[in-house]
DNA sequence: CTTAATGTAACTAGAGGTGTTACTCTTTCC
DNA sequence: GGAAAGAGTAACACCTCTAGTTACATTAAG
């Protein structure tokens, strides 16, 4: 997984979503959830708003909420909506090519790691949204 | 994949003493061939010295050598060696657990970057230096 | 018109990683 | 025994990236 709290924070973000039960929620009262700013909020539900995972509604008694019924939202979606360079890494990686394993290693390592990201993602993508709330559910006592 | 390119030169290193076929590599050589300082092949080899993937011979005509044959290994061994802290990101993710969502998400989170990491470390583990020394066989004439 | 909200820009600080310089220690060879 | 060639490691500077922050424009409801 990469380094940042992007993947992280935006499941907690889409947890928080569906324990409320599709009310409009304010970037503040799921930043209050993560703990961090406002903004940082938005910036990642942009991306989620983009992916369709979420809708955001502007103005006041405005909010977001999920695009879809959690069953439906997978964290494959998720971890693709707010991670839009997994592969930085390699895209750093800049062998000698005058070197004959310099001059080939590159494209062997992109195969690696396309399997290797593919794999990552096919666990992700048997885990749902509605896992993630099964698990919260002792703490859905259904009043807010 | 993290965003580092500690794996991607890790396997680039490897790659070039399996082709090299036996012989003990000094740092400034395998350096010419990633295209970076010699210090920085030596801390990563330092890392797949420990892990038993490499070994060194100090003083003049010192060098690196592979440890054990290409087939016996696998691009999981690689990974593990150089990257001691994969779940950073998780690691960094600190939420307010005075919100219900927000005291049990960490420990969700936790399975499912354990099981992406699996999925990821899957793929890696089924794939070994020897495959990729094969990928690179069009050039390893057996002369250097 | 006020209030509550999203959306976005721009800046700063900090974490992590690479590149670099420098040095010690080890080993071989003459 | 000293020179040379090598590993091992520390410490520092610089760069990249991300999160946190401030600020403001825009949207929408009441």
């Amino acid at each position: 997984m990469t380094g940042n709290t992007r993947f992280a924070a935006s499941v907690h973000m889409l947890a928080y979503l569906a324990y409320r039960a599709g009310a409009a929620v304010p970037s503040a009262e799921i930043a209050a959830s993560v703990d961090t700013n406002p903004v940082v909020i938005r910036r990642l539900l942009s991306a989620l708003v983009k992916a369709r995972l979420v809708n955001a509604t502007k103005g006041a008694n405005g909010g977001f909420t999920l695009a879809s019924t959690p069953q439906n939202i997978s964290l494959r979606d998720v971890y693709r909506a707010v991670e839009p360079q997994p592969q930085r890494g390699l895209d750093h990686f800049a062998p000698n090519h005058k070197c004959p394993v310099g001059a080939k290693i590159s494209n062997i390592l992109q195969g690696v790691y396309v399997k290797a990201q593919a794999g990552m993602e096919a666990e992700l993508a048997r885990v749902s949204l509605a896992d993630v709330h099964e698990q919260l559910r002792p703490v859905c006592t259904g009043k807010h």
